[in-house]
Parts: C-alpha cells; structure tokens; sequence
DNA sequence: TATTTTTTGATAGTATTACTTTTAATTTTG
DNA sequence: CAAAATTAAAAGTAATACTATCAAAAAATA
C-alpha cells in the first residue's frame, strides 16, 4: 500500500511553521525522527539536528518550539496515520467482529517497514512511538496540554475503537479502558521483548502480541 | 497494618551511600518523594532538594549519583514493598483462585495512604510510581542498567505472580504478558482518570480499575 | 578526653542544554 | 527587479547536571 498522493494533517497549534509548507521543514521532521531514535529522547536536541541537516538550531525553532513540540507533531501524526488506516481497512465492513479485530491488529501490531507516506518514515515513527510517547503526555503540564487539545487524535483513535466494542455489547461498562489497555500494553510488550524479556513471553517474530490482544479483547466484552 | 520494625531493602548498588544509615540520607528519600511528587521528575533537581532540606546539593550527590539513581531508588523500593505485601497476604492461602485475586488487588490498587513502612510515605511513593516510574527504563541506557540488576525488583513480582497465573492454568501461555499489562495499565488507568479521562472509564472513587483488571484476568486465562 | 576519621557545607568551576536575539546573507514572490 | 520572507551564523542568557576543593562540624575510636 503505497499512497503518497495522501497526506496525513496535524493540527497547527502543534507548531509554529507548518514544516510540510518547505523543503527544511520537511528535512526536520524526516531527520528528526531518524536521530530521536537514534539517540533517544533525552541526548536528542536541536542543536544536533540542526548540524545532522546541515542547517542551523535557530532555523529550527522557528519550526517547533522546542524539542517537546517535536515529539508531539511526531505523536499526532503517527495517531492520526492511524485513525487514516482504521477508517479505511473497517469502513466498508459489515461484520461488526471482523471490524474490530482488524482495528486491534492495527493497533497492537509492529510497524517494521516504511509505508511510505509522504515524507515520514512509519517504521522509524513507530520505534518512536514505542519508546518515547508516554513522554509526550506523562508531564507536569499535562492539563494544560490537553486543554490546548495536543491529544485529540489519540483520543479520537480510541474513541473510535471504543465504539466498536459498544457496537458487539453495548452493556460493556469498560471500553475506554480496554482499548488504552491493550495500545499502550502493547508498545510495552514489544519494547520489553527487546530490552526486558522477563517481563513479557513474546517470541523472536513478535507474531504473539496481536493473538494476545486480540483474544483477551474477545474474552474480556463476552 | 503498621509494622515500623519492618525495612525494605533495596540493593547496594542503587546508591554510593545507603540513605537508610544517616538521618540526611533518610532526608533526602523523605523530602525527594514529596518534591518529585510536587514539581515532577523534569524540574526536580538536587539543588532544589537541597534547598528543601537545608542541605547542599553537593552532599546529595554523596548519597546518589543522579536524580535517574534516586528514581531507581524509589522504584526498587516500591517493587521491593509490594513483593513483601505479596507475600505476606498470599502465603498462608490454600486457594489458588483467592490467591491470584489478592495478589491483583494488591498489583492494581491505588494506594492512597501512608502506610509508615520506615520513612518513606507509600501514598506519595505511589503518584511516583504512576506518574515517572516508566522514565527508569524507557531510556537508551535500559540494556546496560538492566545488566546492572536495577530493575529485578520488578522483574521479581511479575515472576511471582505469573506463576501463581501458571498455578490455576498450567497451559497459559503469556502469564508475564498478562501480568505486566494489567500493572502497566493500572498505573495508566489512574493516571488517565486524573488527566486524560476520555482515555479510561475509572469513576471518581478509583473503584473500578481493580475489577476490570480481576476479572480481565479471570476471562483470559480460564 | 583527645585525636583521628568521616561527614557535611560552602564555594567555585565546567560542559551542556534550551533557548532568544541580532544581523547579515540568501531565496522566494509579486 | 525590488520587496518580503526565510535562513544561517554568531553571540548571549539562565539553568542543569554535575565535579573538585577545602574547611568546618560531627562521630567514632583509642
């Protein structure tokens, strides 16, 4: 699936120049998801950006306010490329269980390769996603944030799916919980298999999450 | 349930200078919970806490490397209390089914008040653990730490209790998965509850987070 | 009690971060 | 071609995350 006719839109409170709008916007955001996974959250900063496209850290700051708005555009439009793939993969379905098993695929699986949609990298994105997301939202000024409306699309994506679980039995008490369960279980899950074994059972291909998920899903609003 | 001759143990190599020995060791815990709780694990730094405690930040250093070190700290002294309450209110029960039950309850409740184990205040201890705890390992240096045996305290609990999952199913096949999920997501639950409540369904009184996660687990692995 | 050792406090210093500001050069657009 | 917008370079600021030194205070021990 190779569409990059398609463009995936983030808010514009999420940065000050839209970095689609040029050709070093769009260098910040395609190096800046290599090199925040590269040297993860903490060591990344503009001023290392900056030399790694050969442009200035002052030249990027009037893309995004800090490096924390960065790895927000990053959240928001990995959620929104989500949101994009769940409408299209469920939309024309009928069957209301075969809906939401391929809405927990999408969310519970591994992105490993490149889908090439406009300039972002999804596998790279993902590692994000994976690794530093919680950081986006896990933050003093979390209230704030929201207020200013930085997690829309990761609610929405939630939301959706939530309704698809109210559509098989509206009695479930408990959707929004089971869905933000297994999201962000699974990044856990596939972060652990790498770094914390013991703390998961996933095997070497990573073909377990997405069983797991989706049966316990099954099991739990029956 | 008071027991102030009891003392968790946390692993020499968490600090230079065990905080337990000296009364500004016990200080620096005491306070450090109470400003990482207030100002959150980015604004916290040592010169505050010594600050806080009329002491200097130079002398902090003495007792721990970083505030990452001091984070550990809190974190394996967290896992290392909970493992103790694991034992001490599952040991002597015969079934196994009552058994898992407790050990969940005890993985997945919020804990809301100071249970004066020594000097540490569990309820603050607690927000810690919910809010900052994933940033003690969601770090490029987690395969190194992890070598170190910074994180077995953990890795210990979702032992244990995965194999009291393994006990009632000998079959399962994802125990630590499942068990790692439902103390991940708890802490989100919660979490959510306060900042991002469209992402869960908790009510006001946090009642209902450890009876989806108890019967989550009951419908999974039978 | 005297003395040695340990612990702590105060001060200063370094390298890096996370920006902001200014100015000049370059590029885009009308 | 001129005006406007964008970018690069450099310098500056305040804060962070430490380290090092040295003297004072406290504790241990002989």
């Amino acid at each position: 699936m190779k569409l990059s006719c398609i463009n995936i839109s983030v808010d514009d409170s999420l940065f000050i120049k839209n970095p689609e709008t040029t050709d070093l916007g769009k260098k910040i955001v395609e190096n800046g998801i290599s090199l925040m996974v590269e040297l993860g959250y903490e060591a990344f900063t503009f001023k290392k950006l900056g030399e790694a496209i050969g442009s200035n850290e002052s030249s990027i700051y009037r893309y995004f306010e800090s490096k924390h708005s960065l790895l927000l555009y990053f959240v928001n439009w990995y959620w929104s490329w989500i949101e994009y793939r769940l409408v299209l993969q469920t939309h024309a379905l009928q069957d209301k269980q075969e809906k939401l098993k391929i809405a927990i695929k999408i969310l519970t699986e591994k992105v490993t390769e490149d889908k090439q949609i406009s300039f972002v990298d999804e596998a790279k994105l993902y590692k994000i996603i994976m690794c530093e997301a919680t950081k986006a939202y896990y933050i003093k000024e979390v209230d704030q944030e929201n207020k200013k409306g930085y997690y829309r699309a990761y609610k929405r994506v939630v939301q959706r799916v939530s309704d698809m679980v109210l559509e098989i039995n509206p009695e479930f008490k408990f959707p929004h919980m089971l869905i933000s369960t297994i999201i962000e279980g699974s990044h856990n899950q596939y972060y652990f298999s790498e770094h914390l074994p013991s703390l998961t059972d996933v095997n070497n291909k990573n073909t377990n999450v997405v069983e797991f998920y989706t049966t316990l899903v099954q099991k739990v609003i029956s």
